[in-house]
DNA sequence: AGGTTTGGTCTGGTGAACAGACCGACCCGT
DNA sequence: ACGGGTCGGTCTGTTCACCAGACCAAACCT
């Protein structure tokens, strides 16, 4: 399909400034440092595939969404995959390896802002035990990767409760990675 | 003092749509997820303090570091004192919390984006040890905090030689956290 | 007294985000 | 075959944030 990469290649790409930067992490700031595209990965995390699912969950703009999306697939981080005539955008192994950025990131932001009550909970899938906050399962003494990790809700999650189809999903217990919602229909419940 | 808070108090709060979330990862990224603030803590941590370091050392623009050092201090990120009659911006306890996040990202662009080559390398200050991918000293089988690390250029470091005081002070070892220019002078040579 | 450093503020121009309208392809029931 | 719904977008006008660069006040140096 070769869709045209959106992104105004006119002007100077993304990051004016950042490319100055010897740093990798300008690098990887131009990559995942703009608005929303952390909350689009972390929807990947949880299993969201779907444009509208993504939409929907995050209230995000149509366009915003789309140009977000055709970065991350240029840059390796996401692929689009064509099943059942849609598109599904899947988290890459490059992809994959954001997930502790997102995790200590989410949880600074659960000790540092607003209550300290966590809205999602992580579990060791493979052992059943909460995960800490610097990722490790305690009974096997590693750091599980995302796709061995069950997502709940946890105690913070009552405030602002959202009725979209990945909200609904999210209410139960989830293995990371695996698909959110099948297909079209709503989910089982 | 009590200086106003510049960010457009007309619109919208920042994150328009951010708020919405349940997840503290959105709140977290109303903190510091614009532009250039994680290379403004970055810095903070290397023991940059003074507004012309950043400035220099960033290439960024006056008003936006000043808007990104207001933020900051209004969110318990960062603190403003007085040393000397100028101000200098040191990380809070909140702010030095950061740390996972933006080495975990930073390690992900070394090893995602152009060359796995590392710009820095960080060694634990107490042994000696360089700490792995994931924070850990393996001598003392635990993830020292930042400011018991100390810094020093990689093999990654030749391309894009800058030469502002920053640059060339982290062209030798240096203690995490510990000021990295003693008041105005250049640093020893 | 004049110049320099420091730490800003202000302004005009430009690029990016937003809401919301529009749109083609496909599916589904009738 | 036709109408309606869903999906995955594109387009447009307006608002907002970023940028370069000018300006500025206080402190310090000579």
């Amino acid at each position: 399909m070769n869709r045209p990469t959106r992104r105004y290649d006119g002007g100077v790409a993304l990051g004016t400034g950042y490319d100055q930067q010897a740093c990798h992490l300008a690098r990887a700031l131009e990559v995942v440092g703009e608005r929303w595209t952390l909350l689009i990965l972390r929807d990947c995390f949880y299993g969201v595939r779907r444009f509208t699912d993504l939409r929907e969950h995050l209230d995000i703009s149509r366009a915003v969404l789309t140009d977000r999306l055709d970065t991350l697939i240029e840059h390796g981080v996401l692929i689009r995959e064509d099943s059942d005539g849609h598109p599904e955008y899947l988290l890459t192994e490059a992809g994959r390896a954001l997930w502790p950025t997102i995790f200590s990131l989410s949880k600074w932001g659960e000790r540092h802002t607003s209550g300290p009550h966590p809205a999602r909970l992580f579990s060791h899938a493979t052992c059943g035990t909460d995960i800490d906050d610097v990722g490790r399962c305690h009974t096997c003494g590693e750091v599980p990767d995302p796709e061995d990790l069950v997502v709940r809700p946890g105690p913070g999650t009552n405030a602002m409760r959202r009725s979209d189809r990945v909200a609904r999903a999210l209410e139960r217990p989830h293995r990371m990675l695996t698909p959110i919602t099948t297909a079209a229909g709503p989910i089982t419940g």
